[in-house]
DNA sequence: CGACGTGTGTAAACCTGTTGACTCACACTG
DNA sequence: CAGTGTGAGTCAACAGGTTTACACACGTCG
């Protein structure tokens, strides 16, 4: 336990991204990774890869490399809609989109189960303001002038 | 902005340390990741590498790559006490704990600025109570039974 | 003593991401 | 119609992690 809150919030995601990967890997046989793929592209889809890759935090090559596999076993599609220059329409299958869907619910419900977990009683954690105000803190440290750091931009 | 609160720790998490890496870069010339090996060697100092991988969230693997570099470039000591077995101990040099000291304390008076700013004069953020509440939400994900899953144990 | 078991660091192969140079398709300009 | 610019994707080289297997220094126990 750290009393730095800014290794407290890495601990918590490491943590976070554990249990999700350890359910995932048991449950739907996919790593952590994986879905995060999956799910990010359901928000935004159908999207090309620049606009992905912005999204998932990760460079285009990244995407360009994953996406070969993720087609190949039938989770999204990638088409190249005529007269779009060399821009590539990716989306989720039907099997794609039945995996955000059922192990994007399991996990929210572990996730809000937990925050509701009797260790809480005393000081319970208000979900709904917290997000808020973490929102507003990203908007904030994103408005700083030496935070010119996000990847591909 | 999404309303899903693991994402936006992702996200903040994200931010901060693209923060932070900004101004180590521009201001002692070192990436993130570089100084969050000298900052958590230096709450632990001195120790093997196996603890210190545990710190790290890494494998020994990763820390036994990185060590050469870190002792060439004057940042860290490695000593093999005689009667140790083959345990190596790891100190910081005087040039590591002062960029652990001068940058840490840097961003920490960053980071504490940022959650005074006026953005949250409706709705402050109250840091210590956050950080405990977040230290439980830690320590409750780390007992349910899916989560097996903290590197090298 | 000698054989094992255990903890610790290291080496090799691999996976995944980044960077920087490139190709390609299109749009604009002369 | 070139010629040039620009945005999108890809390739090659690299960086930093993980895994698996191993070598080594100790204990312990026969």
């Amino acid at each position: 336990m750290s009393d730095r809150l800014s290794f407290t919030l890495h601990e918590l995601v490491a943590e976070i991204d554990a249990y999700a990967d350890a359910v995932l890997q048991a449950e739907y046989g996919v790593g952590y990774n994986h879905f995060q793929f999956l799910a990010i592209l359901a928000g935004v889809e159908p999207t090309d890869m620049t606009r992905l890759a912005f999204c998932l935090g990760v460079t285009k090559a990244a995407v360009s490399k994953r996406v070969p596999a993720l087609v190949a076993d039938g989770w999204i599609t990638a088409d190249s809609p005529a007269g779009s220059g060399r821009s590539i329409l990716l989306s989720l299958t039907e099997k794609g989109a039945a995996l955000v869907q059922t192990a994007g619910a399991r996990l929210e419900r572990d996730f809000a189960e937990m925050l509701a977990a009797p260790a809480f009683a005393a000081d319970p954690i208000d979900a709904p303001r917290l997000n808020t105000q973490l929102n507003t803190l990203i908007a904030f440290i994103q408005s700083q002038p030496a935070s010119a750091a996000a990847p591909q931009e």
